[in-house]
DNA sequence: GTGAAAGCGCTAACAT
DNA sequence: ATGTTAGCGCTTTCAC
């Protein structure tokens, strides 16, 4: 790019000191700028063909306008209407979301934060959060703002902004009650998120209470090839005695149909197979995935709000948003035959 | 965020310039400074971390190793690979990208491209493109570096990277006339991106050369809304001579899904579909679809490649890079019944 | 090998 | 209502 136009050039046209340019093209200081003047100003700026450097502002006001926002991966579904709805929020208030993909790998996570906070955003929404995170908990006591979405972090007591894990595998096992299944199985997500941790204690306990006999399965990844070869791996058993699978997310379920399918078995004839986060295109499997509807974009939004509302106020109460979810029953459950 | 700790901090405390500290940190200056005093500015700036501030470092070296990638909807699932694709070459090489959504918009895109200047981005990466992009141009005049992908634009000169769209759609036809269609429609994407052009003037043309009869139908978006009405419409005429429908994209297609399965239609029995750029998930739907594979990923990777090739060279040769494509045959074609 | 000083483009305090 | 000055945190001449 060839040399951009400054406050400077604009002033020197105008004849005027930089700083009456700069306060005539700020809405917030323009009245202290005669309107003739500022409408002089502001015409000469448009000839030149004026852009102004929002980073040397920053460096100036100390504020970047610029929210990290920091997600597993961008190819899985749930993330982009996520990344939409936190852009809805923060483009209106003249702020910009910076995304980053971590691959569930803390390493890449802790380089990626750090280059985050190098490049001054003012604040931080995170959508990873694993277990230890040290990098988390100290970055809280620097006085780092942030929000997390979708997982929680326990080390790091930051607000939170939750779809309601346990009351969505309640309403599964409920379904899946009515319909007959007595041996239910769990594709439970990585223990190390806590959506992994928080459905698979909600399936334990729901199952108990329902009377149903409900056995764990455990994965690494939140993946289509994680719950294929776990579903593999029960399949192999001869004498499988399950009749339903609750996958920890949907990406699980759709491994667990491509296991199903090649086994030649039929969903739901033989096993019925329950998902969670209506994320995109799950209505067009096949069959059409019964699961739980996620409010990813409100999520996305709410942890905006909650991010900015933080930059006003000095409290910084361990606040705990939980939204609603709700079951959308589809082609996937069916009766115990 | 608490104060942080800057240049002149770690300076202080280890009782040296500041020149010296920034020229200890730099990989490419520690050599002009005493090896001992490098190891000591090391440990100092590690233990009061000391966090570097990228932006001031833009503000004087003009640059700020960001690159601004313009989209329609990352919700639309063929941006993700793409964006990753990016990723993955900038990041080993310092930069990071910034990504903003149009959503089609071309007010919007005209502001959101206007933000990222003023952010300072040393490049841009536009996968928008549409007919009349006046301000495209008026960039490429005033020398911005910047790189086409997935679609070009018309009016500015950029590099662009493609998928053969031509290929493609000539492959398809050649699939389609292999199984006997003599009666094809064509469902093209909007006018406005050179994909929708492109391909629809690859059907015009592919379907004489094989004897087909090939019609088409307009739509303004690429949306599955977009591709449901427009084959709403075209079922709506009892004597439906199409056997065979070729979507502008997987999302026109999975639309088209819809349309033929609310009227009791059986794809592929009753009429065969065919989609473009074998999105995630297509080979799940129901029935899995046919498509053409375009290699999104490594678009965006070429695209990166493209652009940091840019900033070292004078030279700015309108370069065109077309990536090969390949159909993908599954379940929603047939033979003519 | 290190220090001193200037300046990237902007805004905010203090003058006038 | 406008000009002057200083400085955000950094790098880069130019000295020594």
């Amino acid at each position: 790019m060839r040399d951009r136009v400054t406050l400077a050039d604009v002033a020197k046209v105008a004849g005027v000191n930089p700083a009456t340019v700069s306060r005539s093209l700020n809405e917030q200081t323009e009245n202290q700028v005669n309107k003739e003047t500022v409408r002089r100003i502001r015409k000469i700026a448009r000839e030149l063909g004026y852009t102004p450097n929002t980073v040397a502002r920053g460096l100036r006001t100390r504020k970047s306008l610029t929210i990290g926002v920091v997600i597993p991966d961008l190819t899985n579904p749930i993330f982009p209407p996520l990344v939409r709805g936190v852009d809805s929020y923060l483009l209106p208030r003249g702020y910009s979301a910076f995304v980053v993909n971590t691959d569930g790998n803390s390493e890449t996570e802790n380089t990626l934060i750090n280059s985050l906070m190098e490049r001054q955003v003012d604040g931080l929404i995170i959508a990873t959060g694993h277990g230890g995170d040290e990098m988390l908990a100290e970055f809280h006591k620097r006085g780092l703002c942030a929000v997390m979405v979708n997982r929680e972090s326990p080390g790091a007591p930051f607000p939170a902004v939750t779809g309601d894990d346990s009351a969505g595998i309640g309403v599964v096992i409920e379904h899946l009650a009515k319909l007959g299944h007595k041996n239910v199985l769990h594709i439970a997500g990585p223990a190390e998120s806590s959506t992994g941790r928080l459905r698979s204690q909600a399936f334990t306990a729901q199952s108990k209470k329902h009377g149903i006999s409900g056995k764990v399965a455990k994965t690494n990844f939140y993946s289509i090839e994680a719950g294929q070869s776990a579903m593999d791996k029960i399949l192999e058993n001869k004498a499988n005695p399950f009749t339903a699978v609750v996958a920890g997310n949907d990406l699980l379920a759709l491994g667990v149909y491509h296991s199903i399918r090649s086994h030649n078995l039929n969903i739901p004839k033989d096993i019925s197979v329950v998902g969670f986060n209506n994320m995109p295109f799950t209505q067009d499997f096949q069959p059409p995935m019964t699961t739980v509807d996620v409010p990813h974009f409100d999520m996305g939004v709410e942890a905006a709000r909650l991010l900015l509302s933080q930059f006003d106020s000095e409290e910084r109460a361990p606040i705990k948003v939980t939204l609603p979810v709700s079951l959308i029953v589809r082609g996937s459950t069916g009766l115990v035959s």
